[in-house]
DNA sequence: TGACCCTACATTTTT
DNA sequence: TGTAGGGTCA
């Protein structure tokens, strides 16, 4: 039986009304989840629908995982043939079993952005157009507004959003898609306007899917461009069971090709819908909640929601004004401080900014005052050089007309083929419209046809080698041997490893760990895969960068978080810091002077900071900001004015005696300040006393997880002794000497390492 | 081919 | 101010 006792009315209905369209408007904290996780629950048991009829879509595959999850804690049955799955995972899945009908073959490669504008980036070269005449991200982006529209060559777009001869890129997205075409590969927005292509064009495949999803829910609707908002027409268009959960007020994306009107304009699709808001918030104060309403209903392009909330009254919102940028990295580190001695976890808070720019001022603060934190987003470990050299390795063996990844690899290690030689060749494929691959395996079986392409007998000889690994490895993979095996041969036998080793600088040795991780990240994906084949393995990471390696959002114990706005989407914390709340900052300076519409979206961005915090929200800002190299008075953002005078105390650090501004801001609507505001405090705390206050944590805190002489076990490489570390937190590194008398050092975020 | 210097540039990044 | 990417030189 399917509880459904601790749903509020609103939550029941969104359960109970299974069939026909449904939209659920689910404000911040309103129990998005826990709704839907019943809602598949209930169609599974109580309305006896099978997992196999199900279709939940999803933005990322943290979500996906999340929903998948809880379904299995509320349910009896087996989850395993639930389709709850990312738009991309969806869509690539379903190519795989239909691409015969699109001229692809089923070990397609998916390109991400990096390879994409690899691909702008040689088309300009090929026309001889440098860089800076035309920028190659001005391409892609083209390229990606008319596949977010749903746009694929020869489309006929019923509403305009389509491509036109006389655009200044068509000829380059022409060129693209019949360079991705060559390479067997799709892109990412590709992936779902294939999927509409097929749709439009095979009638009868639309109608298979039609017949077999009986009933499809789609989350964060609000983040959906026109491209999925078609998909999904499409695949309900004969059950019409579509039930989508979003929130406009929470839309952040425009940029990504979000469109807002698939919320706004969902009515004139499915007249008969029904629209069930969920208002009730269960996270955050009465503060909280009042004051993100009030910023929130500035915004004119929404359905309009009213939040509410039974929690307490809870504490003022805290405005915080700073000197400056650093004094407001300082204040939180001392906040946090305080905090943390007053018994809030770290793990419990977090610092959202606009930028990612914002964080460094705030990570070295943080150092300085010896409190851990981590910094969700930043360099992801399959963007690191030698992930994606090996990755390129594995990716040929799959597709060898993935010439992206061969002109990758062709040289590294050096093999003589320099670019000239690179260019030679592909000239040459272009002209006889092959992949690079063919030419090269031509050359080396038979080069007298391609007397022309002068090469050295030296070069042929290792491009005969080359060919040779790369098709046995081939073999090994048609053969079912496991990929982690696969890997290493890669690995071993092309002379990648030898070549990195060959440098004895730290970070080669980082690189070598990376390696030796990425192997791990592999023999992982073999124990956790139903059937573990390489294409699998690199099918995950490009759809699902986010692995072990990532722990993503998750706070962790003793860190506090820091990620930008973006990045707090869905998370909750106790204690929210939102930093760089100025004008040209939040909302950010492209947006200022970019209309309303930009503006709105800021002020969904402030909202949905402002809406992560349950117990105490700060809001901080600097009169002064170094920004572009130079000091920038910007005054407070137009999104605290916009917030009840009632609901916040504002409280005014006094930075370093001897370089204070005057405390005045020229223009604006901004206030001097209003001293009895203060009186919120204890007269001793309004003057923020920033040295004396700097953080004292337990120090066994900071200890190193491993000091020298733990007894670890390595998942790889079993029982070892440390012999040496350095750093803790996120940066510990480790020296390990395990009982087969090798020695290896680790990062030991990454490192699959526990004490013996 | 790599190391280094210079200069241009500078939101957000679920897939 | 920080840095990534291009250009140049050894």
């Amino acid at each position: 039986m399917i509880k459904l006792d601790s749903l509020n009315p609103v939550q029941k209905q969104a359960v109970l009304n299974t069939d026909g369209p449904v939209m659920i408007l689910a404000g911040a904290g309103s129990g998005k989840t826990k709704t839907l996780v019943t809602r598949i629950s209930y169609l599974l048991e109580e309305k006896n629908v099978s997992a196999h009829q199900l279709l939940a879509l999803t933005f990322s595959n943290k979500a996906a995982r999340e929903m998948r999850e809880r379904i299995a804690h509320e349910v009896s049955m087996d989850v395993g043939a639930l389709q709850i799955t990312t738009f991309h995972a969806f869509c690539a899945k379903l190519l795989r079993s239909e691409a015969n009908y699109l001229g692809l073959s089923r070990n397609f490669t998916i390109y991400d952005e990096g390879e994409s504008k690899a691909i702008a980036k040689s088309l300009l070269e090929r026309r001889g157009i440098s860089t800076k005449e035309i920028n190659p991200y001005d391409i892609l982006t083209y390229i990606d507004s008319l596949k977010n529209n749903g746009y694929y060559p020869g489309r006929v777009m019923q509403d305009g959003g389509g491509a036109e001869p006389s655009d200044e890129f068509f000829g380059y997205f022409e060129e693209y898609e019949s360079e991705l075409h060559r390479a067997n590969a799709l892109d990412f927005g590709g992936l779902i306007t294939a999927v509409i292509q097929l749709f439009e064009k095979f009638p009868d495949v639309l109608s298979r899917y039609q017949n077999r999803f009986v009933y499809v829910l789609v989350d964060e609707y609000q983040d959906t461009n026109r491209a999925q908002f078609e998909l999904i027409k499409m695949l309900c268009g004969k059950r019409r069971n579509i039930c989508v959960v979003g929130d406009e007020d929470q839309s952040i994306y425009s940029w990504r090709g979000a469109d807002i009107r698939n919320i706004l304009d969902f009515e004139k699709v499915w007249p008969d819908v029904k629209v069930l808001k969920l208002e009730q918030n269960y996270r955050s104060s009465k503060t909280i909640i009042e004051a993100a309403s009030c910023v929130i209903e500035k915004n004119t392009m929404r359905k309009g929601k009213h939040m509410w909330t039974d929690n307490p009254e809870g504490d003022a919102i805290e405005i915080v004004e700073c000197f400056n940028d650093k004094d407001e990295a300082e204040f939180i580190a001392n906040e946090s401080a305080k905090l943390y001695r007053a018994g809030v976890p770290y793990k419990e808070m977090a610092v959202f900014y606009r930028s990612n720019a914002q964080a460094r001022q705030i990570e070295d603060a943080l150092r300085k005052s010896k409190i851990n934190y981590r910094v969700v987003g930043g360099v992801k470990f399959y963007e690191r050089k030698e992930i994606k050299d090996m990755l390129s390795y594995l990716r040929l063996i799959i597709n060898s007309k993935d010439s992206l990844a061969l002109s990758r690899i062709i040289n590294v290690p050096a093999r003589g083929v320099g670019a000239t030689s690179l260019r030679k060749l592909e000239v040459e494929a272009v002209n006889s419209n092959t992949s690079l691959w063919d030419i090269i395996e031509k050359i080396v079986d038979h080069a007298g046809e391609f007397a022309h392409i002068k090469l050295s007998a030296k070069i042929k000889s290792s491009l005969s080698e080359f060919v040779t690994l790369i098709n046995e490895l081939r073999v090994l993979d048609q053969n079912k041997v496991k990929p982690s095996t696969i890997y290493e041969k890669a690995l071993h036998e092309s002379g990648y490893y030898a070549f990195l080793k060959a440098n004895k600088d730290y970070e080669t040795l980082a690189r070598l760990e990376n390696l030796d991780e990425l192997l791990n990240a592999i023999t992982q994906f073999e124990d956790s895969a139903e059937v573990p084949t390489l294409s699998g393995f690199l099918e995950t990471i490009t759809l699902d960068s986010n692995t072990e390696f990532d722990e993503g959002a998750r706070a962790v114990d003793g860190e506090i978080s820091l990620m930008t706005v973006h990045g707090a989407k869905g998370l909750e914390f106790t204690h929210a810091f939102v930093v760089g709340a100025e004008e040209n900052v939040f909302p950010s300076y492209r947006s200022v002077d970019s209309g309303e519409i930009a503006m709105e979206e800021e002020r969904r961005l402030f909202y949905v900071a402002m809406t992560r915090a349950m117990i105490k929200l700060y809001i901080t800002f600097a009169q002064g900001r170094m920004l572009f190299g130079q000091v920038k008075f910007n005054g407070p953002s137009r999104f605290i004015d916009e917030i009840p005078e009632k609901l916040y105390s504002w409280k005014k650090l006094k930075g370093h005696q001897e370089d204070r501004y005057d405390n005045s801001f020229s223009g604006g609507n901004y206030d001097p300040y209003d001293q009895s505001q203060e009186s919120y405090y204890d007269s001793d705390e309004v003057v923020y006393q920033v040295k004396e206050t700097a953080a004292q944590p337990p120090k066994t805190y900071h200890q190193p997880k491993f000091p020298k002489g733990s007894k670890v076990v390595h998942s790889l490489y079993g029982a070892g002794l440390v012999e040496s570390s350095e750093g803790a937190g996120a940066e510990e590194k480790v020296q390990i000497k395990f009982t087969d008398g090798n020695r290896k050092k680790f990062m030991v975020k990454f490192a699959p390492i526990v004490l013996a």
